[in-house]
DNA sequence: AACCGGGCCAACCGCACCATC
DNA sequence: GGATGGTGCGGTTGGCCCGGT
């Protein structure tokens, strides 16, 4: 038996919504709020609309914050490196983006992003050398382009854990880590007692005078070589919908099984919205990067088996048979979004000073 | 001016998860 | 422990807009 529908379709109205609705629906919700019930929303408010369709459209058009509009260079950056990361989670991501909505990011994405990366790939990424370990120890543009998931770090998200100034100041603290080989395919050169904290710092997007309010990231080489995302003590806030976001990244990052290495990063991460909080299932989810040669899978799951593990996993080291062209795509994608010439693509004379600075130190 | 095709975006749909009974 | 209902997420669709012919 299927499930019941979450309304009567046939007395609901769809399409687009007309500003009297608009007006019905958001009066209702700053006079009562939700109610935590938004299947009987629609009827309290005197609409003839689903109460998902109330939902959607309350989280991506009519609550307040909502940023409409042009992306900015540090939005697409957050963008790429987090979908190299951990794929088309588009809540997620938005969580990063104050006042953009997983819809916007996940269309923008769609039309505008991917193209514009996909513009830069080149004929046969396939053919391209997979991510070097020889990092840094050639000047190749081709090299550079395709060398780690550090240079990803490095260019495309020192948001995780400091902004570019901070960085500095965070690995100035602890002389004994090359900050790219957190992230390099080498994990063995990782100084397993060095701790990196970044705590005290602002974070990217703040160091650029944006909205972000990602908690600062703690990188914990642990033990064996793990890497350890720790969150500060301090929520971010950075929700999508405009709501109190806390993100805890995990509890590890693990070198394992890949011949280069691999990051294995679970993650927590909760959202606190007008007054009721949700934790998200995302809860204990674990992604894999593995950069060792090339990225080579994205796994997702939660260790229950559910459908996490079915986001796309790719090996395009030459040993898968059934890769996709989606798939393709989003390897090439992420492939690309991990080279070092993101900088080339985010307008290298729009990155400040910091963040050249930052590059500048970290290929030392 | 009319037609066509592509891009963009708001909205819908189906599914999975979680809480409650 | 199973059934049910509510919620959230990601993928997809449909329609509008705009530029080109």
């Amino acid at each position: 038996m299927g499930r019941a529908p979450c309304c009567d379709k046939a007395n609901v109205k769809k399409g687009p919504w007309s500003p009297e609705e608009d007006a019905k629906l958001k009066e209702f919700i700053e006079k009562f709020g939700t109610g935590g019930n938004w299947i009987a929303l629609p009827q309290k408010a005197g609409l003839k609309r689903c109460g998902k369709s109330c939902r959607l459209r309350w989280l991506n058009y009519l609550r307040p914050n909502i940023k409409h509009g042009e992306f900015s260079d540090d939005e697409d950056r957050i963008i790429c490196s987090l979908y190299a990361s951990i794929g088309s989670r588009w809540s997620i991501i938005a969580a990063q983006l104050p006042g953009r909505t997983d819809n916007d990011i996940k269309n923008y994405w769609n039309t505008k992003l991917k193209k514009k990366l996909m513009g830069m790939i080149p004929l046969d990424p396939r053919k391209l050398p997979p991510f070097s370990n020889s990092l840094h120890t050639t000047s190749s543009p081709q090299s550079q382009a395709f060398s780690s998931l550090s240079q990803l770090y490095n260019d495309c998200s020192p948001y995780y854990s400091t902004s570019a100034k901070s960085c500095l100041t965070g690995f100035e603290s602890f002389p004994s880590v090359q900050p790219n080989l957190l992230f390099n395919g080498n994990n063995n050169n990782v100084n397993p007692m060095a701790t990196i904290t970044a705590a005290n710092h602002h974070s990217y997007l703040q160091g650029h005078n944006q909205e972000g309010l990602i908690s600062p990231m703690q990188f914990y080489p642990g033990k064996d070589n793990m890497l350890i995302f720790g969150g500060t003590d301090q929520a971010s806030c950075s929700s999508s919908d405009g709501s109190c976001s806390q993100i805890s990244y995990g509890k590890e990052i693990k070198q394992e099984h890949m011949n280069g290495g691999s990051l294995h990063q679970g993650y927590n991460l909760s959202n606190s919205t007008n007054g009721y909080d949700h934790h998200h299932h995302q809860e204990n989810q674990k992604f894999m990067v593995d950069y060792g040669n090339q990225i080579s899978s994205t796994t997702w799951g939660d260790g229950r088996g559910n459908d996490h593990d079915q986001k796309p996993s790719v090996v395009l080291c030459g040993n898968s048979t059934s890769t996709t062209q989606l798939q393709y795509d989003l390897e090439e994608v992420k492939q690309l979004i991990s080279s070092s010439n993101m900088s080339l693509f985010f307008n290298d004379e729009n990155k400040t000073h910091e963040s050249r600075e930052a590059m500048y130190y970290y290929n030392y």
